[in-house]
DNA sequence: AATATTTATCGTATTTATACGATTAAATCA
DNA sequence: TGATTTAATCGTATAAATACGATAAATATT
């Protein structure tokens, strides 16, 4: 059986590795990049930059704002996303 | 087909996903914040106090060290893990 | 209104991670 | 020497991650 054990461990310890497990991924540390390097982004814009279909980007970004690194808002058809610069000034 | 893309970014970006990905799991920060307490540890002590069976620690010790976070050394029957300080210097 | 653009979601196939018991291998102890 | 201790590895079951195409939903364009 391989029924995870998460919840064993202590919030700080879960926090830090759910934090470890958002960067885990190259597309993801690619979309920060971008997003880091160009303020905000609209998703289409990564999708013509990574060698992933859109739904795998929009899959990534989805991980990446429920993990609280990235903010997403919509804009008309568009969506366009930043970086959550608080979410990683907490491990200072 | 889920065949993995991991070749198709940077260098610098697999790196960094790497180094995640060996932090992403709460018993792995929990090995670590041992090993950095104590200095150096047992193997069979961190068995004790993490809520896993002893072949799942042996595991993720295992992925710690090829990752590089840690070493381990052989004593007797016994394996000593410390960790690899230089491998954290890197993402300074 | 009909069409096109943009992105999220669904369903699904495949791969990888997690967890354990059992076994193995090596060293220590009685 | 035989039994015990210690830890790694094997085999395997289950869970989670990754990736894509197809579809849906919402806005924009013609």
């Amino acid at each position: 059986m391989a029924t995870p054990k998460t919840e064993e461990f202590t919030q700080k310890e879960q926090n830090l590795a759910a934090f470890a497990k958002a960067l885990s991924h190259p597309a993801r540390i690619a979309i920060l990049k971008i997003l880091a390097e160009q303020n905000e982004c609209i998703c289409g814009k990564i999708v013509d930059v990574l060698p992933l279909a859109q739904s795998t980007v929009s899959q990534h970004l989805k991980e990446l704002k429920n993990a609280g690194l990235i903010d997403g808002t919509v804009d008309g058809p568009k969506s366009c996303y930043c970086i959550n610069w608080k979410a990683f000034e907490k491990f200072n």
